[in-house]
RNA sequence: GCGGUUGUAGCUCAGUCGGUUAGAGUGCCGGCCUGUCACGCCGGAGGUCGCGGGUUCGAGCCCCGUCAACCGCGCCA
C-alpha cells in the first residue's frame, strides 16, 4: 500500500464498502462522543467522515488530534446506515472505520480557523494565507482561477495563436502609470523597468512575423490600491494579431471571452453577440464607458423641451454654449419619497440636486403628473417629456443639466441607484458590450491642455488625413474596450504602425520627432523596416475569475496578494536591503525626511 | 497626498444618559457523553477597551492628536 494513501478524501462511495483504506489529509473537525469519536478529514479533494470505537487500541492516538493536524489514517469502508447518510457531501454513504492513525503533523493553536469559514479581519488573513486558502471558498476560486487561465489558453491555441514570454526586467515607459524599478549592478546609477504590460514587445512580435501571439501575462503598475485593483502586478490575456482590421480582433475574442463565461459562469446567461456601443453614445445612454447592461435603463436628450420653458434653471443654463439637459426615466420609481431620495443622492454627488417628474394615478381618474418640474413647464411639455421617454402611471424621469462632462459621472451612478433600488438590474447573468469610436485625444478641463485619452500607439480612424485636417477632439481611434456587467474587462486597438502617423500624433499632444525617437526608439526603428498592419487586446485575468467568483475584492481571486499598503505581511515584502546588497548596487539612501 | 468608516477577549460583536467588579457567542484548556456531521452538557483560563493627551469627583463612552485596517478620491497611456 501507498505510504500515504490508497484514496483521496472524495473517492469512497458505497462501491468500496469492504475495502481497507488508507487516507491522510487535514483533521477538518473533530467531534468527541467519549465512547466514539469522528474525525471530518479534509484534503483538496473533498471530505471523508472517520471514526473510531473508544475500545480501539488506537483510540488513544485519535483523542490527541486537533483541528488542521495531519494525519493518516488506515481502515475499513463501512456503508453508514440510511438516516445517518449526510447528503452534504459526496462521500455520505460511507465512513471509514479507524484501525491505526499516525499523526504526520501537528498543528498548534490556530490564528484563523479553517472550519466554518468565519469572517476574519484580512490583516490575519492575508499573513496566514495558506490557513486562509484551505478555507473552501478561498480553495475554490484559486481553482476557478486555474480553470479560467486553462481554458484561455486552449482557447487561444485552438485558434492558431502561439504563446510566447516577453522580458520582465526592461526599460522604463514614459506613458501611464509609474514604473517599478529594479536597480542595476553592471551599470550603477542605472535602473530597469517592470514592464506595465508587453505593448511594444507584442508589437515588435508581429513586426517580427510571428503573425499571433498571446501570453497570460504579468503586468506591474506602481499604482494606489483599489478593491479591484491590486497593488503591484495584476495579469491579461495579452493578445496581438498582424494583417488585421478592427473587425478581426472582435471576430477572435469574442467567442474567446463568451465561452470562458459560459463554460466556468455556473450556467448563467451570457451575451450571444456583443452589442458594440459608440463611446460617445455609451456616455449619452449610460453616463459612463463602462455600462451595466444588465440595468435597462437608458438616458436620452430632452434639452428641446426645457428650452424657453418656464423652468428657468435649465432654461437659462440651455442659453450657455455646449449644455444640454439629459432624463433617465425610472419604470416603477414614480413615488414621491423615491424621487427625494435620489435628489438628495445628487446632492450627495455634489450637484444641486436632480429634478423629477412622476406620474400617478389622479383622483379624478386617469393619471396626473407630479413633482415641481411639470409644474413649471406645463401640461404640454410634460406630455412631450413622457411621451419621448415612454414611460406611464407609476414611473418618474430624473433630469440632470449643465455640460455634459461635469454631470456624466453622476448620471452614470445615479442610473447604477436606480436599477438597483428599483430592482431593474437583473442579477445572475453576464451582459458584454464592446464600446468602440473612443476619442483619440482629451483636453484637460482646467488647463484645455491635450493629451492622448487611450493609447498612443493607436491609429487614428482616417489616418493621417484626420490628424492634419479634423481637430483633434473629434478624431476617433480604432479603440474599443470589452465591459462586462459595468466592468472594463479588456482594452485594445487597432496600432499604428506607420512612423509618420505616430510623428504626427504626438506631435498634436505636443511631443517631437526626437522625443518619440528616444522614447519609443526599439518600435519606431522597427515600423521603419516592414512592419505588418496590427492590433490587439488585453483582457484582465483577475477581473474575469472576479465576476465569475462573484468576488468583490480582487485579493479573493489572487493566491498571494499584497494588502492595501502594497506589503506581503506573509513574506515580508518590501524589506530593507543589506548594506552589502546597497553597496553592490551602488546606491545610498536618503535619510527618511 | 486627501476624505469616509472601523478599532472592546484569539475571533465576531454587545456595552443604555459619563457611574459599582466590562459582557455574550465562538475558539482554546479540563471533565462528562456510543451516531455526530455547526454534536451536546458542566467547569476554567483569557481584557493596556488601538495608542497618547485632555475635560470630569469619575471616561470603553465626551474632546484633541496619533496609529492601523478597509473603502473611496487623486492616480491608473
Amino acid at each position: 500500500m501507498h505510504r500515504y494513501r490508497s484514496h483521496t478524501c472524495a473517492d469512497l462511495t458505497k462501491a468500496a464498502v469492504g475495502e481497507t483504506v488508507r487516507l491522510s489529509g487535514w483533521v477538518h473537525r473533530v467531534r468527541d462522543h467519549g465512547g466514539v469519536l469522528f474525525i471530518d478529514l479534509r484534503d483538496h479533494y473533498g471530505i471523508t467522515q472517520v471514526l473510531i470505537d473508544g475500545d480501539s487500541p488506537a483510540f488513544k492516538d485519535a483523542e490527541k488530534v486537533r483541528a488542521e493536524w495531519v494525519v493518516r489514517i488506515d481502515g475499513v469502508v463501512k456503508a453508514r446506515a440510511p438516516e445517518l447518510v449526510n447528503a452534504k457531501i459526496p462521500t455520505g454513504e460511507i465512513e471509514v472505520y479507524i484501525r491505526e492513525l499516525e499523526v504526520l503533523s501537528a498543528a498548534e493553536e490556530l490564528p484563523l480557523p479553517v472550519f466554518g469559514e468565519v469572517d476574519y479581519p484580512e490583516e490575519t488573513r492575508l499573513r496566514y494565507r495558506f490557513l486562509d486558502l484551505r478555507r473552501e471558498s478561498l480553495h475554490a476560486n484559486i481553482m476557478l482561477r486555474s480553470r479560467v487561465i486553462a481554458y484561455l489558453r486552449d482557447a487561444m491555441r485552438a485558434q492558431g495563436f502561439t504563446e510566447f514570454q516577453t522580458p520582465i526586467l526592461t526599460a522604463s515607459s514614459p506613458e501611464g502609470a509609474r514604473d517599478f524599478l529594479v536597480p542595476s549592478r553592471l551599470h550603477p546609477g542605472k535602473f530597469y523597468a517592470l514592464p506595465q504590460a508587453p505593448q511594444q514587445f507584442k508589437q515588435l512580435i508581429m513586426v517580427a512575423g510571428f503573425d499571433r501571439y498571446f501570453q497570460i501575462a504579468p503586468c506591474f503598475r506602481d499604482e494606489d490600491p483599489r478593491a479591484d485593483r491590486s497593488p503591484g502586478e495584476f495579469y491579461q490575456l495579452d493578445v496581438e494579431m498582424s494583417f488585421v482590421e478592427q473587425e478581426d480582433v472582435f471576430q477572435a475574442i469574442e467567442p474567446v471571452m463568451r465561452g470562458v463565461f459560459e463554460e466556468l459562469g455556473g450556467g448563467r446567461p451570457v451575451t450571444k453577440d456583443f452589442p458594440r456601443i459608440a463611446y460617445r453614445d455609451s456616455m449619452l445612454w449610460y453616463g459612463s464607458d463602462k455600462p451595466d447592461l444588465r440595468n435597462p435603463i437608458k438616458m436620452q436628450i430632452v434639452s428641446d423641451h426645457f428650452r424657453g420653458s418656464d423652468f428657468k434653471v435649465f432654461a437659462g443654463l440651455l442659453e450657455q454654449p455646449g449644455t444640454q439637459v439629459r432624463a433617465i426615466p425610472a419604470p416603477g420609481g414614480g413615488s414621491r419619497k423615491f424621487c427625494d431620495r435620489m435628489n438628495a443622492f445628487a446632492q450627495g454627488e455634489g450637484l444641486p440636486g436632480m429634478g423629477y417628474i412622476f406620474w400617478r394615478k389622479a383622483e379624478a381618474g386617469g393619471m396626473e403628473a407630479a413633482g415641481p418640474v411639470a409644474k413649471a413647464i406645463g401640461p404640454e411639455r410634460t406630455e412631450a417629456i413622457r411621451a419621448q421617454m415612454g414611460v406611464g402611471e407609476g414611473d418618474a424621469v430624473f433630469f440632470l443639466g449643465g455640460l455634459p462632462a461635469k454631470f456624466e459621472p453622476v448620471a452614470g451612478k445615479a442610473r447604477n441607484v436606480i436599477g438597483k433600488e428599483l430592482g431593474l438590474t437583473v442579477e445572475d447573468r453576464f451582459d458584454f458590450c464592446w464600446i468602440v469610436d473612443f476619442p483619440m485625444y482629451e483636453a484637460d478641463p482646467d488647463t484645455g491642455k491635450l493629451d492622448f485619452s487611450h493609447n498612443p500607439f493607436s491609429m487614428p480612424q482616417g489616418g493621417i488625413e484626420a490628424l492634419e485636417k479634423l481637430p483633434p477632439l473629434d478624431v476617433l481611434g480604432f479603440q474599443y474596450d470589452i465591459v462586462c456587467n459595468g466592468v472594463e474587462l479588456s482594452s485594445g486597438a487597432v496600432r499604428n504602425h506607420k512612423p509618420e502617423i505616430m510623428y504626427k500624433a504626438f506631435e498634436i499632444v505636443g511631443y517631437d520627432q526626437a522625443y518619440v525617437d528616444e522614447h519609443f526608439g526599439g518600435m519606431i526603428s522597427a515600423f521603419k523596416y516592414g512592419a505588418p498592419p496590427h492590433a490587439g487586446i488585453a483582457p484582465g485575468v483577475d477581473r474575469i475569475v472576479m465576476l465569475l467568483a462573484g468576488a468583490e475584492n480582487i485579493r479573493e481571486v489572487i493566491m498571494f496578494p499584497m494588502n492595501q499598503r502594497a506589503e506581503d505581511l506573509m513574506m515580508g515584502a518590501p524589506s530593507e536591503p543589506t548594506n552589502e546588497q546597497l553597496r553592490d548596487l551602488g546606491i545610498r539612501l536618503a535619510p527618511k525626511a
